[in-house]
DNA sequence: CCAAAAGTGTTCCGTCTACACCCATGA
DNA sequence: TCATGGGTGTAGACGGAACACTTTTGG
């Protein structure tokens, strides 16, 4: 029977049963140094680098499985997260380095084991704060740290075609939804939030129109003024209406006259 | 092992072993009448509606699974096919029918039945010419037909939901991927490719600027004129330019200039 | 000649783009 | 007073919406 074959294993999830031949990898985008950065694992066995992933319940909800394993790795609750792609090739290949992974934990593998199995992966992207993130390796791992979009280490299976994915689905969201809510801190300048949308898309905003553009949906509230130090004006803060943030959210973006 | 708990049933795929927990639904969308019409079947049990879906194969990649369902209702090959969303909730509740379906069969159930366990469905959906397709019901079913999307027959499952959110993603898809190409025969008039669109958006477009759009995009190739026997002018036919249009199917639209 | 639908042109308006100009700040 | 970067203004290009006018066709 089914049930007896997974392995009540308490990798996850303590010693929950778990869904079969499919698992979960999350991308969680941070911001950092004016850099794209993502969340990773670094193996035990080989140095090799992975997105942080996991499995369903049996009786879990995907979105669920999505948020616990994300707050596992960074003790962030209420985080934007967004299902994006399944991975469905059957020549992902796990298996050979699964096995690595596996003999360092001391789990017995053998040619029917349930990790050797084909897996399609689930691909959700988050967008973190990155000052609010304490990273936590898990048992299978050396390090969890951010990296650099830009400069990836070398990334196992096919994880680095899962972020450039990701990437790709969060250019796209920008068009149409707002971003940055769960990226900045509460209050923030203009600027800064300029600087997200350039590390994205990857290409200059003109300061001008970018100000015009964004306030001109009507997510933004004004603050009081931050005297950095520096010498030259002082910008204003700006902070997320969040009733606005998570209308536009779910209708799209929209100028409102 | 969880080989032997998967049956080896021939309801797919003849007696090839099987994904465990994972499903497939196809939304065909064909266009007739004037309609937007989606490709169902209704099942030999309860009369009720469903998609056509499938199971994947062990060693079968998800496109190809997608790919060969499709095959099996409609004949055919080389179509417009494209994942949209992961039905993962864990309420979504297939067990109260599925039971009946399986008893049609003469396929025992118990609780621990590989049938009955819990599923995630990976959403696909399809363009294909309405009259190219011959519909081929399965085992299960009654029917397999052609119904119209703005009134749809009962549903089972939560297939209504998969529909509505297919729409969805097809209607975000015109925005910036082209779309007709395997919905109309291969020399259409513009108006044709109009009504396409406007049925899909569910509104209606400006004759003058919807052709002044699309003929920019330079996807199209201008052939003879069709003389239908009605008493008005007779229109241009069209068809696409195919290396323009799978260039702009990877790079999105963009006028060229 | 007429109705119907295709084809073409025009005007209006809002948005995006690029760039210029002024303002505040600390050195 | 100077350099730096924030805030604001503006002219032109571009694209969408609405609508008018012309052309072709069969009756």
């Amino acid at each position: 029977m089914l049930n007896q074959s997974s392995p009540s294993n308490d990798l996850q999830t303590g010693s929950v049963q778990l869904l079969p031949a499919v698992s979960l990898d999350n991308v969680i985008f941070g911001f950092h140094h004016n850099e794209l950065t993502v969340l990773l694992l670094q193996a035990k066995s080989n140095q090799g680098w992975m997105l942080p992933g996991g499995f369903i319940g049996k009786e879990e909800d995907l979105d669920s499985a999505a948020v616990r394993i994300l707050t596992a790795r960074t003790g962030l609750t209420n985080v934007f997260l967004q299902q994006f792609y399944v991975f469905g090739s059957a020549k992902r290949n796990r298996k050979e380095h699964l096995g690595d992974v596996l003999q360092t934990l001391g789990i017995e593998l053998t040619a029917e084991s349930w990790f050797m199995q084909r897996f399609i992966t689930i691909g959700y992207y988050a967008l973190v704060n990155y000052d609010q993130v304490i990273p936590h390796p898990d048992e299978t791992s050396l390090a969890c740290s951010w990296q650099a979009v830009r400069e990836l280490p070398p990334m196992l299976f096919d994880h680095e075609h899962i972020i450039a994915k990701a990437l790709h689905a969060l250019r796209l969201q920008l068009n149409y939804q707002p971003v940055g809510y769960t990226l900045l801190p509460k209050e923030f300048p203009l600027k800064s939030l300029q600087t997200v949308y350039e590390t994205i898309l990857g290409r200059k905003l003109d300061r001008s129109n970018f100000n015009r553009k964004l306030l001109s949906y009507g997510i933004l509230e004004k603050k009081e003024k931050h005297y950095s130090g520096a010498s030259h004006k002082a910008p204003f803060l700006y902070s997320f209406r969040e009733d606005m943030y998570f209308k536009a959210l779910e209708n799209g973006l929209e100028k409102d006259f």
